[in-house]
RNA sequence: GGCGCCAUCGUCUAGAGGUCAGGACGACGGGUUUUCAGCUCGUAGACCGGAGUUCGAUUCUCCGUGGCGCUGCCA
């Protein structure tokens, strides 16, 4: 039988980190398996409060910018569809009749108003809350009162009052639960919409989904949906929970622990590769091997279901940017100067549509950043004083190598060099401009690099001189020696 | 409160009834050098507690403790 697995977000807001790494998991387990992978709408809560359909386009692009297209789902089509669940509503509707006609659900009456003043009771007297089945009970004559009145009504799932449900999950093995635990959850909601109960179980069925992979928080609920698919004599799938990604407070990661919205990373220059890689290790692993860093290829070929998890993974910003930067480290200079562009011409730093040489320039100068390079968005800062020469020095360089006599010794003798070259200068001629500067004013080589240094960049750091020297060029040289002779201090 | 799940370095994790409990990030120290980064070498750092099973448990069982999740006409 073919796989067949599913992704199903919901509208609420731009997907997060969790969310996209159950789908990362489940497009790497349909590729392993030869098998299918899908992609649902789950929009059937119009709370104005949550449904937001603006996010749909953010769902879409970060499952493309990942490479994990579905096969089958909204924007492709499929044979199974419609894929959005708001198109689907017939077929929920028809479900919970089918549950009303065997037994297994029931109309319920029951107010909003009159479900919370229960809840808060039963939370004032310390009881579990739940629903306490009033209309499970209903007298037929009621019930008839009721249907004449026009009185709106959900439908509840009447979950057998004794025995228990036992499920085996892949990850976390047997699972059972005392039937009386569970409650007489909504189906169908008063406005005819159904809750995610039955449609994620409808769904799921109709699309031929062999295989739930979903994250942990769903585990409580699965006895429901199990009592579903008995209840309509449906298959159910395979049962895989996910760990959940917490944040450093060991919460389930939300809003509230800086950036968790998938998108958030990839604005702020993190490589969807590193995502892909990072997501994937968190609550997988792939076995013995001592290795961090795998391909999309290297990644199918190791998966499976069992080296999922138990614990749920906190999420760490700092190995995350480790190894955003082993990814960076392996892009050719074209490819991060791609990449890098937009953060450059946000920044101001080069014009949004740069020429042929403008381009060379900032391919050589991020070159020489790309060691230093953790996060895209630093390149900007990282290559600033390639494309602007630097208003004043680092106060800590000025301090430490422009005061005194030295430093005018040292641009002059560097200057009348530099103003000797014919042409830009190559690295060796760089070099040969440090060393006839020592030489001459009789210093070792260490103060005169670092004078320049902080002359040409304004910085105390940076990539080697050298190098800088021969990317800013013959011109940029003179016109910044010239102006740090001004940053010089008398003692 | 109830129900469920979980428990190895600070973090992500590997691991087997007997291991020097392995790797990675981070931290710290050395080397390379022209600063930072990178690269490289190295150091510190963990089996939640208590019973039981066993010749032997961090590994198996139970209890405790702690953490998380769920407990909505949200998903």
């Amino acid at each position: 039988m073919t796989v067949r697995v599913r992704y199903a977000p919901s509208p609420t807001g731009s997907p997060h980190v969790g969310n996209i790494r159950t789908a990362l998991f489940n497009w790497i387990f349909a590729r392993k398996m030869g098998g299918v992978f899908i992609a649902r709408l789950e929009d059937t809560d119009r709370n104005p409060d949550r449904y937001k359909p603006e996010v749909i386009p953010e769902l879409e692009e970060s499952m493309v910018s990942l490479g994990i297209v579905p096969d089958e789902w909204w924007k492709g089509g499929g044979d199974y569809g419609p894929y959005v669940q708001s198109e689907r509503l017939a077929l929920y509707q028809e479900a919970a009749e089918d549950l009303i006609a065997s037994g297994n659900a029931y109309r319920c009456y029951c107010t909003p108003e009159r479900l919370t003043k229960m809840r808060e009771e039963q939370q004032a007297l310390g009881l579990p809350p739940g629903y306490d089945r009033r209309c499970r009970y209903l007298s037929e004559a009621d019930r008839a009162r009721y249907e004449s009145e026009e009185l709106p009504s959900t439908v509840r799932l009447a979950v057998p009052l004794e025995g228990r449900t036992t499920y085996q999950d892949v990850v976390y093995g047997q699972i059972t639960v005392e039937n009386r635990m569970i409650d007489d959850q909504v189906l169908l909601k008063s406005n005819g919409w159904p809750t995610y109960h039955l449609a994620v179980v409808v769904d799921d069925h109709l699309m031929g989904i062999t295989h739930v992979i979903r994250g942990e928080d769903w585990q409580p609920s699965t006895p429901k949906q199990i009592y579903l698919y008995n209840a309509f004599g449906w298959e159910q799938p395979v049962w895989v929970h996910v760990p959940l990604i917490l944040g450093k407070d060991r919460k389930k990661l939300g809003k509230r622990h800086g950036a968790t919205q998938f998108y958030e990373f990839i604005r702020s220059g993190y490589l969807p590769e590193t995502m892909f890689n990072f997501l994937c290790l968190l609550g997988w692993s792939a076995g013995e091997e001592n290795r961090e860093i795998f391909s999309v290829a290297e990644i199918i070929e190791r998966f499976s279901l069992e080296g999922i998890s138990r614990n749920p993974a906190i999420f760490d910003y700092d190995k995350l940017r480790w190894m955003n930067g082993e990814y960076i480290r392996v892009l050719s200079p074209e490819q991060l100067t791609d990449r890098c562009m937009p953060y450059l011409i946000e920044a101001g730093l080069i014009s949004a549509t740069p020429a042929q040489e403008e381009r060379a320039y900032a391919e050589a100068a991020i070159a020489l950043c790309a060691d230093r390079l953790k996060i895209l968005s630093e390149i900007a800062d990282l290559t600033g004083f390639f494309f602007v020469a630097p208003e004043v020095p680092e106060e800590k360089g000025q301090r430490k190598w422009l005061t005194g006599e030295r430093p005018l010794q040292i641009i002059a003798t560097a200057k009348s060099l530099v103003a000797a070259l014919t042409d830009d200068p190559s690295v060796e001629d760089a070099e040969q401009i440090v060393n006839r500067t020592a030489e001459t004013l009789n210093l070792e080589r260490p103060p005169v690099i670092h004078t320049l240094r902080v002359c040409l960049t304004g910085r105390t750091v940076g990539p080697g001189l050298f190098e800088l020297m021969s990317v800013l060029g013959k011109e940029r040289m003179l016109s910044r020696l010239d102006r740090a002779v001004g940053w010089v201090l008398k003692e």
